[in-house]
DNA sequence: CCGTGATCAGCACGTATCGTGCCGTTCGGG
DNA sequence: CCCGAACGGCACGATACGTGCTGATCACGG
């Protein structure tokens, strides 16, 4: 009596992705608590090895998997207002990282990292550099615009805007929601804003 | 033979306390990851119902021992110098956070909290939400001084402030050091200092 | 001074995950 | 067609979790 066909046993990269999909659908459905490397060999009824082949941390694992699931989150648009673009811009990564699969990952890797220096580095050259460089992109565009003020370097700026988001994101019980995205752009446009602005160049120097 | 005359065996809240501390011990030398509770039981020479029946949680333990060694860390000065004293807040924080045995230990309350959201609300309660207040308060009282501009709620920029530099500790590679200190005072100052500055309340309110 | 009850240390248990080793099978390129 | 790489399944020792149980030890009231 032959078992039913069982399924042709995939192999290489077809089994990466696979894996890296089942990670992200564990995530979505058991939360990061779930998320061991064990419950992710059993829900793919793979061998251990075939996922310590393939990734040689945990943390690793679940970075490649984030990334999988974060390539729709980047483009974003100009639409010429640098205000407008960038509150949707907020509130659709403030999205993104609420919900699943996005959101349990994300967490997961948070927690990795913590006790994992490799991993925070990689956590921030992959992902978090990445939203503060678009970031930096739009808003020195805005700058050449003559919508901000040309005398400073927006790099620091572009860290801050994201850095509190992710903050209160991660670390508050409050939402980014609307309110707190205006409150930040407006602080942001208080001061790198260039309309009607008496401008002291010795107020940012030093 | 009697045995070495074992020290008699503590009880109550001396227990708890002597706890505490070997947790921060135990996070100075072995870091984050060593931080479990049998080994903080074995470590203490302690039963683990001991350390059962006074914290239901790893993440309970960890934010009492967190505050044990936080106390320190909030007198801060008021010297009617905001920029100068919110520099100097700022870098003791940052060595505070950077140190043994708050910075391991806050670490693993971080990698406890994105699985616990009980313990993340707690940790924002009893330890972010403290340093954004104080923080508040310092700029409240040099907004009533004149030195910040009085039309706007500084609510948020307090958060801001501390969420910057706490993305920049937990969340990147780079060194919250005085650069990034003064570069985010600059943020704050053209954003909301007072002096010599067109106020446009409009800018502000939506 | 003694007794009683709470607290304690030590040990054990069952469950879970980790990372690795081994075995026999299956797949695919040469 | 055949050989080696990739694979699934199983097992292992180690570690941590949270919870029992036992008998010793301490604090307090009588």
């Amino acid at each position: 009596m032959p078992n039913e066909p069982s399924p042709p046993r995939r192999r290489g990269a077809v089994r990466t992705e696979a894996l890296l999909q089942v990670t992200l659908d564990l995530a979505a459905e058991v939360g990061y608590a779930g998320l061991s490397i064990e419950a992710i060999a059993r829900r793919a009824e793979v061998g251990k090895h075939t996922v310590y082949r393939r990734w040689p941390t945990k943390a690793a694992l679940l970075l490649d998997a984030l990334q999988r699931a974060w390539a729709t989150d980047l483009d974003h648009r100009d639409t010429g207002d640098l205000r407008a673009d960038l509150r949707e811009r907020f509130l659709r990564s403030s999205s993104a990282l609420t919900e699943p699969p996005i959101g349990p990952v994300y967490r997961a890797v948070i927690a990795e990292a913590q006790s994992d220096p490799a991993a925070r580095a990689t956590l921030h050259e992959r992902f978090l550099r990445t939203v503060e460089t678009s970031t930096l992109e739009r808003v020195t565009r805005a700058q050449r615009a003559g919508e901000l003020r040309a005398d400073v370097d927006l790099t620091f700026a572009a860290e801050v805007l994201c850095g509190a988001l992710y903050y209160r994101h991660l670390l508050t019980p409050r939402p980014v929601d609307e309110v707190a995205i205006d409150g930040l752009l407006d602080m942001f446009m208080a001061a790198y804003g260039s309309r009607s602005r008496t401008r002291r160049p010795d107020a940012v120097g030093g």
